[in-house]
DNA sequence: TCTTTTATGTCATTGAATTGTCACATAAAA
DNA sequence: TTTTATGTGACAATTCAATGACATAAAAGA
């Protein structure tokens, strides 16, 4: 039960560390860098929460603020340049349901964000969560998210890359990851293992190198360089 | 599972010690002697600590603390030469986690690395390292790594390496090492130890006289001296 | 049920890394 | 100086991992 997080905000920089501390944190990020483009985002993605910058091209944050309450509460965060009262005041208006100046620390935003998201009874207590790099799974609901982006894996893929998170830095052999994985009465090639970290590796994308190849032995996971 | 710590320190001879004693303790090393390459390596390598000398050429200290808490709370280790009161304040309030005056002691200033490690959840209790001078081999993981670097090394020079820093100071015969690595169902010429020793060497570079010849006899690891 | 799609295991091929052997150089011991 | 042991470079044989293709099995859908 991945959270959803859009995140509109113009300036590509400050939208890059947004995204890597909320995929941190095994959200599905969706990004819009313009109100308009924000706006069709936010219909057919229907995040939980929203993160809004105020100065955007096209349709201003204000504007995106109201067009979302039309229809919906979803809890709102708007970012804002200048630290006028008078701005958060106008913003409470129009239903924000916090606020942040920039510059602002990355981790408070999150703590704002997990505070809201309990609030709406979103966030739920028992999530199972583990993080290497940008790459999450989250073992209770048994979905794997990286770079804020929903991973689809097949069963053995998922169980495979399951146990090389949970045992990040443990280099398993072929015949370990048989047992742990394929089950301990599994009489096989040892070479299906291969086959498996194959694909892995072809959906992890241009994460693919945290899985290691220990030649003679096996495989491991590790930190991204 | 190798920590990356990222030194910053522009007196050469200071860095090398402060390299010599972590790099025993396993940890991976990135240094930069300038503020700019700092922020460079930080970047690049995502550190999971960082010691931060304040008089540095091109950006101080201050500045290169400063940028790094735009967008993380790694732990942060300041080395400052003075030991006014204010300077602590002022970096406590930038945001560094800990501070330790010149001249100090390297055991104190591992031990608080240690420290901040455990507090910040990164260090973990049952690691399975092995460490003679600046090698150190991490049998869980199946890393071995030199002087804070990666060692790339093939199954049987890992394997021969791995069993004599697990027996430092102790002698084998060539036919003991050719039973243990190679199994003891090989039979082939024993000079083939020879070969392997020899490569593992090259890879050792200057710490290659570790590994002694025991003539008329095999081969021993010890302590460089 | 039948069909279609997806997941999985096997296998052959390819290219690269590893390894053992040998010949010769060098060093140590006799 | 001779003998013996070890170091080293080159080479060929071997091992190994990555990959693509295919066959089968399982699951989903009609």
């Amino acid at each position: 039960m991945a959270i959803k997080i859009l995140i509109v905000e113009d300036e590509s920089r400050l939208r890059k560390l947004i995204r890597d501390y909320f995929s941190k944190e095994g959200f599905d990020i969706f990004e819009s860098e313009d109100g308009k483009d924000a706006l069709v985002k936010y219909d057919t993605n229907h995040p939980d929460i929203v993160i809004l910058d105020i100065m955007l091209p096209e349709i201003d944050g204000w504007t995106v603020m109201k067009r979302i309450r039309q229809g919906s509460n979803v809890p709102v965060i708007m970012l804002t340049a200048r630290s006028e009262e008078e701005d958060k005041l106008f913003g409470y208006e129009l239903g924000a349901d916090d606020y942040i100046t920039k510059p602002f620390s990355p981790k408070v935003l999150v703590a704002k964000v997990k505070a809201l998201l309990k609030r709406s009874g979103k966030i739920k207590v028992d999530e199972n969560k583990i993080a290497v790099n940008e790459l999450v799974i989250d073992l209770s609901s048994h979905k794997v998210i990286l770079n804020g982006k929903h991973l689809e894996l097949s069963p053995k893929e998922y169980d495979l890359l399951s146990l090389l998170m949970q045992n990040k830095d443990i280099a398993f052999s072929r015949d370990e990851l048989l047992n742990k994985v394929w089950g301990y009465d599994y009489f096989g090639d040892a070479r299906t293992v291969d086959t498996t970290i194959k694909r892995l590796r072809n959906k992890l994308e241009n994460y693919s190198e945290m899985i290691q190849t220990v030649r003679g032995y096996g495989y491991r996971l590790s930190d991204k360089k």
